[in-house]
DNA sequence: AGCACGCCGACT
DNA sequence: GTCGGCGTGCTC
């Protein structure tokens, strides 16, 4: 038979029941780019629809005959390493994600191309001509105005918003009968340096009556002119958020000629400045130890992971630089992992006074083309030493020689979003395929790795000096009980206000400290009690006062908040022990005494400046969420408080307590940085709980003894691993049993797996923590069992039968291990 | 998911 | 008699 080259494409259209390499023919004039790691758009699927592929592997094969060629090439060179597509392999049998997602996750955003569909109507065909071609297919004819309305050739977003998302089927239609001809082109979204700008062609009072006469009808479009009236020119993305209303009543808008749309410049955030070069590391005895191990490691052929646990304070940064300075020595590259709160401006600052201009940094603030740009720079080896968050795992660097990965417990290591990987778990691969040392670090460490090093799979390193000698804070332990006993219902204990008291006289600062994700405020009836819900979703609305709106988190609906309630007509009330209500109790029991709030709401991307503030204005008391439990050391800060040290520690997870500990632990080791001794003060309605306990004597091995043991009662993680298995639908009785029967599909499959002597433990269906989400309903079927490949492997299995069958349409499942939530 | 192929019901 | 309804199976 004919030899062909064939490339063998991971195409985006692909979805995880079919996903596998496709094979494509590789055309004689494309044979020179088409290589390996390289992009492509190829047909795929009974219509031939162009969508994108990347190129795993190229081999000379015998030409079968249903194989479709490869359209066209997007990359000049490859995209993807021999380490990439390895990487991506491995991501899709861990995660259970498909090729092409695994890819998307290794590459920058930046990289990605914009497809946008462009139809026109067949040569010399006009409306009505067209019209008629059309024959009867539905709705042709609004389609057909739309198109012709724009000039006879029109984009599908387009034509998507001027008819409604229903317009595509019957585009396909159209082009089928050889009404209009439809292409794809591929345009790279980054070099976007500009964002749109509106604002009103006319003066106000003339818009207003234009909208006003259709206010009833049109009520957004009222909103949107009345803030632009006030606020003069806008970006749409501020618009939007302020009334609410959508992209599409913007460009309604436009169309009606009542706003014009421009584009603006967006500041490039600055170049960092130049920092003189830091004193050489002296290490004391305990660090130079772990130093001079952890090298070692680097140096061995196939070098096992490291953990390095220090106490707060202890200087691991430190000891991250003299490992990184060797390593870059011999000539290899060094990756340096921080969570998200952690990568500061003064971090930054710490590395380039060591490392100059060759430490790429890699952080959330980075626009597009900036991350682009280092991504480029990394890859052609111009730096090889990359500082950032959870992504950067994925920097090209050439010669991978260490990566550091600083605070492993925390939980902005794993990706929100599918494929839900955990950066550790990445690192341990890229590591265990360069031949590179993998040194984990942290205060407080997750349980499953301690566990490891103490069972001998990793390197185990310890220190226990606090740098300077400083000693830990006195920790006073509140019981609330006894608080509300006394009449105090408060969120300030009477021993927390005495202390405070005491700053405040001495001079010195606080920090006070909600355990709380981020500032959500309910509204709730005084009436009734009933609370506004997402009519999508089954969660209640969060109030956001920087636009009077309830907002969901969960799918982006939003609407005004009404100061009556809909059901009773009853006055609404905020609820929440939020940092405002906070802030007031503050304002009442010290008054005059200045608070800054730290929160969501205030923050807004300046997290920076306020704690700058902090510090030069001397302000006496900081209050905030977790983003005052790290970062910077202040040398006045004498007393912490936190206000209710339970709120996170009796979550349905088996990570709460982990995550208490290690927050608590965070927030006591704020005392007393500098040359004052500092004290805490934990308020709490558990004072005997054996993890607030433990954090206040500071005790990691104590609460390290309780927690795993009771891992192992419960066969938590590290005893056996988690597996979530998701089915949403819009049909909650269909989710249901698809959901039971997986169930049963599960334990008849694992019926012959033993795992830790006993049999695998299956569980569901339960419904998720929140049933409903955009409609539709999830539940979910655990299983306890061990995330090795046999198992792996049956629950991909498991995953793809429920795609190929024909009842499950419209239901979704996803599976998902030791998962945060 | 997305699309064509294929076999039944209301229309010309 | 035909068009178009949607149920079924495949995607190089």
């Amino acid at each position: 038979m004919e030899q062909a080259e064939i490339a063998k494409v991971a195409v985006s259209a692909a979805t995880y029941s079919i996903d596998k390499p496709y094979d494509y023919l590789i055309p004689g004039p494309l044979l020179e780019k088409a290589l390996t790691g390289v992009r492509v758009m190829v047909p795929f699927g009974r219509g031939n629809r162009s969508c994108e592929g990347v190129i795993l592997a190229r081999e000379i094969a015998p030409k079968h005959s249903n194989v479709k060629a490869v359209e066209s090439v997007l990359d000049d060179g490859p995209v993807l390493d021999g380490w990439g597509v390895s990487l991506a392999l491995w991501m899709r049998q861990r995660y259970f994600c498909t090729m092409y997602e695994a890819v998307k996750t290794i590459l920058p955003a930046g990289l990605w191309y914009q497809m946008r569909e462009n139809f026109t109507a067949a040569e010399g065909l006009d409306r009505a001509a067209s019209g008629a071609l059309a024959g009867r297919i539905k709705d042709a004819d609004r389609a057909l105005d739309a198109l012709f309305a724009a000039g006879g050739s029109a984009e599908l977003s387009q034509l998507k918003s001027a008819c409604g998302d229903g317009v595509e089927p019957v585009l396909r239609a159209l082009c089928r009968k050889g009404v209009l001809s439809s292409d794809i082109t591929a345009t790279r979204r980054i070099g976007d340096k500009t964002r749109r700008m509106a604002e009103l062609t006319m003066d106000g009072a003339e818009a207003l009556a234009l909208v006003e006469s259709r206010k009833k009808s049109a009520p957004m479009r009222y909103e949107v002119v009345l803030l632009l009236c006030a606020t003069g020119r806008a970006s749409v993305q501020d618009i939007c958020y302020f009334t609410g209303a959508s992209a599409q009543t913007l460009k309604g808008l436009e169309k009606s000629g009542i706003v014009a749309f421009s584009e603006e410049e967006h500041l490039r955030i600055p170049e960092p400045k130049a920092v003189p070069p830091g004193p050489p590391i002296v290490l004391n005895g305990e660090q130079q130890l772990a130093f001079e191990h952890m090298l070692a490691l680097t140096e061995s052929q196939k070098p096992e992971a490291a953990l390095l646990q220090g106490v707060t304070g202890s200087g691991k940064t430190q000891v991250y630089i003299r490992l990184a300075q060797e390593v870059l020595k011999r000539g290899k590259s060094v990756i340096v992992l921080v969570p998200e709160i952690v990568l500061t401006p003064q971090m930054m600052e710490k590395f380039s006074s060591y490392f100059g201009a060759q430490v790429a940094m890699l952080h959330s603030s980075l626009r597009m083309t900036e991350r682009y740009d280092q991504w480029k720079r990394i890859r052609r080896g111009e730096t090889r030493l990359v500082l950032g968050t959870r992504s950067a795992v994925f920097a090209p660097v050439r010669e991978l020689g260490l990566i550091v990965m600083d605070e492993e417990q925390e939980g902005s290591y794993v990706s929100e979003n599918a494929p839900r990987y955990h950066t550790r778990d990445i690192a341990k691969f890229r590591c265990a395929q360069c031949g590179a040392a993998l040194v984990l670090g942290s205060a407080t460490p997750t349980v499953e790795t301690v566990w490891s090093a103490k069972q001998g799979q990793y390197h185990y390193e310890l220190l226990h000096r606090r740098y300077n000698e400083k000693s830990l804070p006195d920790v006073t332990v509140v019981d609330l009980r006894q608080e509300i006993k006394a009449g105090n219902a408060g969120a300030i204990s009477s021993p927390l206000r005495h202390e405070l008291s005491e700053n405040l006289d001495l001079g010195e600062q606080s920090i006070l400290f909600i355990n709380r994700r981020g500032n959500s405020r309910m509204l709730v009836c005084g009436e009734c009690g009933s609370v506004p819900t997402c009519p999508r979703c089954s969660v209640s609305m969060t109030y956001h006062s920087a636009n009077g709106r309830l907002m969901c988190h969960y799918c982006g609906h939003s609407q005004r908040a009404s100061d009556t309630c809909p059901e009773c007509g009853g006055i609404m009330k905020h609820i929440g022990a939020g940092t405002q209500r906070v802030e007031e109790e503050l304002r009442d029991l010290f008054p005059g005494v200045g608070v800054l709030r730290m929160d969501a709401d205030t923050v807004g991307g300046n997290h920076e400046k306020l704690l700058n503030r902090f510090r030069k204005e001397n302000i006496p008391i900081l209050l905030g969420t977790q983003m005052v439990a790290k970062g910077l050391d202040f040398e006045n800060v004498t007393l912490v408080g936190v206000l209710s040290a339970d709120s996170s520690l009796y979550l349905d997870n088996y990570r709460a307590a982990e995550r208490t500990f290690s927050l608590l632990t965070q927030v006591v080791g704020r005392a007393g940085r500098g040359e004052k001794r500092g004290r805490a003060v934990i308020q709490t309605y558990t004072p005997g709980n054996e993890v607030i306990q433990s954090a206040a004597q500071q005790d990691y091995e104590r609460f390290y003894e309780s927690e795993i043991a009771l891992r192992r009662i419960r066969r938590y993680p590290p005893f056996a691993d988690l597996f979530t298995f998701t089915v949403s639908g819009g049909d909650e009785g269909a989710v249901l049993r698809a959901a039971a029967s997986l169930r049963d599909e599960l334990r008849e499959l694992m019926a012959d797996e033993l795992v830790c002597g006993t049999e695998p433990e299956i569980l569901g269906p339960a419904p998720a923590p929140v049933l409903k989400v955009n409609n539709r309903f999830r539940y979910r079927v655990f299983l306890s069992g061990k995330n090795d490949k046999p198992t792996r492997d049956r629950v991909a299995w498991l995953l793809r039968q429920f795609g190929k069958r024909r009842e499950n349409r419209g239901l979704n499942l996803f599976a998902d291990c030791n998962a945060m939530d």
